[in-house]
DNA sequence: TCAGAAGATGAGTAATTGCCCATGCGTATA
DNA sequence: TATACGCATGGGCAATTACTCATCTTCTGA
């Protein structure tokens, strides 16, 4: 009888060669069986051995590959239970280029569902042009519940309120919350949810199975800032007191956590869920957000991410 | 509507992530089914299609002891500075199956280098096959030489031709033959040659690193006779003067040494090179062409070698 | 506009694979 | 020497996958 060495070493060569005949040639295990002299089980054996001492390497010859394996580490390190990184197409100007179609995608497939579900929707120019790219649907059996004001600060509808396109696009019953964005003080706030219309259309939010939201940053060109939601000094207080994102109105520092007064006092959006209590999914890329991006994850405000490569790649360095 | 491209298109990568998810993240297809919004039997089709596309590549990483020595005794006993010997898969009616593989890597491999390298390629159906397993890379610092014209002699693009879509696929220039495989005559031969272009092609052939070839035999079913290049009675005459095989369509005897006269007057590729001059890699398997293996590495006319098991054991017994 | 062709889809089913368990062989230990 | 332990083996079965077929959709060309 061979030594120990000769037989574990013959084995794996066994191994190497039944994951060869059975990867590379397509044979079946039976087949590999009787070229190897050995029975149906053993032959599964050696093929599974093959794999688990990474003797056959499998790789994905196609530029999706990258996209998986960074959606697969930012789930692993953010503890994630979804995200979807589209390619990045470098120096383009669309902002929400292939984050709003796969964000379309991911909404589609949701409303599609005959299962009845609770859909909260945030804002922005990314689900904006996500709703855009929605065919029509008839989804008499979802509800779709506005998570922000649609109000902007001069009166007039707030331009990248997106739940009026969404509703009508998929014929969904929806529920939008007509106040401003951001109140004018935390008693008027506190007044507005009081009204009856308002505090269902929280107590629904509450309960929605998914949110879908954008997140903003605070930096020069924030989105909060150019839309007209908050003034320059504003813009400038909160970045001193560490403001690096947002969501919903929601404004956040590098930890995730809501800064104290100021903004924050005011935003009349529903309250930003639990990890546990219902599924965010945010839909953002770009250099600028990365921060933003990156703080909510660690902290666990999204439990969702639809982002592009280069941003993924970003937020994992 | 989008286009079919886009249609086509997102159906690869749709394949991909099949392909990716059963692959290397180990889904089964009812996850990847769930994963993707699609049909159980979808996600199956999904996934075979990302194999029959060739988006999966699976490489067996192991030397295997028998091929190793077998490998190791090629080399001892032709004096070859290069044997690579795959597993065979006895009755597989792929003629190259692994060979191709290895044949790729190899490629591959030589392509990897940042070197700038000259290579000659030759034609036929395991450098073909080999070539379709190649993964897309960019290498503008080689050069990319054919070795043989890539004309039938019906006036079409020889089939087996492998240039073009290797040049294509690995992004470097590349320096092909626009003449016949065989002349009508050796007058005619001499002529084409003298063509600056063609003459210049020549010369890189010479001065190329390595050239990779496929081998012939000439048995009732030599591939220079059923692809069309030679003549029932040609045939005939060269196996009446002793040839048992042929490299870029220089036909050989038992001995390796070039049949005078007849077909090898008119032949237009580029002339074999002595065993010092350049690495010759030939890939080639089967049982009918063991004769034809052996009599060129004996000759010394390769210095390379690519085969199967079954094809190496046959060349040492 | 319509018939026909090509292709996509889902159901059903056969084939293949993965896993658990009982068995047997060889070896170490008291 | 008897016993226990480790481990490979093959049977059996449930899970998974591949394939076939009928139906439906979409595109093409008259």
């Amino acid at each position: 009888m061979p030594p120990r060495q000769d037989t574990s070493r013959s084995k794996l060569d066994d191994a190497a060669r039944a994951g060869w005949l059975y990867y590379v040639a397509g044979n079946t295990q039976d087949e590999i069986a009787a070229k190897l002299g050995v029975s149906r089980q053993s032959a599964q054996r050696l093929v599974s051995l093959a794999i688990s001492e990474k003797l056959i390497k499998v790789r994905l010859d196609h530029p999706i590959a990258a996209c998986l394996e960074l959606a697969a580490r930012l789930k692993d390190r953010f503890g994630l239970s979804f995200a979807e990184i589209v390619p990045s197409d470098p120096g383009h100007p669309d902002t929400t280029l292939g984050v709003a179609d796969a964000t379309a995608a991911q909404l589609e497939r949701r409303l599609a569902s005959p299962e009845p579900t609770i859909l909260g929707v945030g804002t922005g120019r990314t689900l904006k042009a996500a709703v855009e790219l929605l065919p029509e649907m008839d989804c008499p059996q979802h509800k779709i519940v506005s998570l922000t004001g649609n109000i902007a600060p001069d009166g007039s509808a707030a331009f990248y309120n997106v739940i009026f396109s969404l509703a009508d696009k998929v014929k969904a019953p929806s529920f939008p919350m007509p106040l401003p964005v951001i109140a004018a003080s935390e008693r008027e706030k506190t007044l507005l949810h009081q009204q009856v219309g308002i505090e269902k259309n929280l107590a629904l939010a509450r309960e929605a199975d998914v949110w879908f939201v954008g997140i903003g940053d605070l930096g020069p060109n924030a989105p909060l800032y150019e839309d007209g939601f908050v003034t320059r000094s504003e813009l400038k207080a909160l970045q001193k007191a560490g403001a690096v994102g947002e969501m919903l109105g929601w404004v956040y520092d590098a930890q995730g956590q809501l800064v104290a007064g100021m903004t924050n006092e005011r935003v009349a959006s529903a309250p930003l869920p639990s990890a546990e209590t219902a599924m965010v999914i945010a839909a953002a890329r770009g250099r600028d957000k990365v921060e933003a991006i990156g703080a909510a994850m660690r902290r666990g405000l999204v439990g969702g991410l639809i982002t592009d490569e280069d941003t993924a790649a970003r937020l994992l360095a």
